[in-house]
DNA sequence: AGCATCCTCGCGGTTACATCA
DNA sequence: CGTGATGTAACCGCGAGGATG
């Protein structure tokens, strides 16, 4: 039996024509390797992303304008939420404020910030010299919360570079405020991936690393899809439960049917094919070919007395709960399962 | 056009840490 | 206070797919 995951759409997402380099520490995993050769066509993107978007020049940058108004209004969640850190979340609304005219540092760091925490890599330049950092821009109070990047200064530093100005101590570990998390929630109602812009746009207004808001979508949809596999393991077993059920039934059936037989055997002239049925075999449907030609075998060679029995009826008259298993609602799910389902609502 | 290489991305699996009972 | 369970942020390795030469 194949578990089909209804897990929605494809998670693809057509916004890969921006990338942006994120910070990328000593541990970085994937492009420490590829590293050369690759700042060319990192600059190139730079550019595109600079002039052909929102423009170095332009004050608007692209990444703050299409996500929060998109989002905001339609979650009718007040924000910044009521909370018992409000003060600190007046500053820190900052970063969520659609209207505020970020300054060009911003504009351009938008892209250039990673860009750069990309091409310092391991380098101390990641760690805390750049000025257009994050925590530079939005001087937000997440880290107040203690949410600010690793290594407790409220610096950011790649994830990756987490490692490198933790001092040596591998993967401090930082756990979203609620304020954060509630906001990552609701985008992620809103698309389960997200394209650089959103990535940036998201990171910007959390004061969070894109790395961290890539991290957490990414670690949000294997929960999903985990919560998703459990519930379709759950119907799977219910329908195995049924099947088992149906199976026991149609044994029984088919004994009582054999008994019949012997005791009265002239009402029994069915076809073997009737009585030999498998019932985990799908030939029930097929079965009214030889059950329509056996009656008139059957009448040739052993007439019945009452018109025909049991096997005169037409075969979905016969309690063929079989048959009827396959059109109870429960068994239209599963095959409804096989193909891709829109989103599971269920999870979460 | 076909091929090789590079690069980014998402995913599955895992680890490490924070929190709680 | 120590400890195991749990949740989750962060990491690693891999394959897919697109871009480029």
């Amino acid at each position: 039996m194949e578990l089909g995951l209804s897990l929605g759409e494809t998670m693809a997402d057509a916004g890969r024509d921006l990338v942006l380099g994120l910070g990328m520490g000593a541990g970085a995993r994937r492009d420490e390797d590829a590293e050369t050769g690759r700042r060319e066509r990192e600059a190139r993107r730079e550019l595109e992303f600079g002039a052909g978007r929102c423009g170095r020049a332009s004050p608007e940058p692209a990444v703050r304008l299409t996500l929060l108004p998109g989002l905001m209004p339609g979650l009718g969640l007040p924000w910044p939420p009521p909370s018992e850190a409000t003060g600190h979340l007046e500053a820190s609304t900052r970063g969520f404020d659609v209207n505020r005219a970020p300054s060009l540092s911003e504009a351009g760091a938008a892209a250039e910030d990673d860009e750069e925490q990309d091409d310092a890599g391991a380098g101390a330049a990641a760690a805390s010299s750049s000025p257009n950092n994050s925590a530079g821009s939005f001087p937000t109070d997440f880290s107040a919360h203690g949410q600010a990047g690793p290594g407790g200064g409220g610096d950011r530093a790649g994830s990756r570079a987490s490692d490198e100005d933790d001092g040596g101590s591998a993967r401090k570990k930082l756990r979203l405020s609620k304020e954060q998390s509630a906001f990552l929630e609701e985008s992620f109602k809103e698309h389960a991936t997200l394209n650089p812009k959103q990535k940036l746009a998201l990171a910007k207004q959390l004061n969070l690393r894109p790395r961290q808001v890539e991290v957490w979508f990414q670690n949000r949809r294997a929960r999903t899809k985990l919560k998703q596999t459990e519930v379709d393991c759950e119907y799977l077993k219910r329908c195995c439960e049924t099947l088992t059920e149906e199976n026991r039934r149609l044994q029984k059936e088919l004994a009582e049917l054999r008994a019949l037989k012997t005791v009265h055997p002239f009402y029994m002239h069915l076809p073997a094919t009737t009585l030999s049925m498998c019932p985990s075999c799908e030939r029930v449907a097929s079965n009214s070919a030889p059950a329509a030609a056996a009656p008139a075998q059957a009448a040739s060679s052993h007439p019945s007395p009452a018109g025909g029995g049991i096997a005169s009826a037409p075969p979905e008259q016969r309690p063929s709960s079989f048959a009827a298993l396959f059109s109870s609602p429960l068994s239209r799910p599963l095959a409804a399962q096989q193909q891709p389902q829109p989103q599971a609502p269920a999870s979460s």
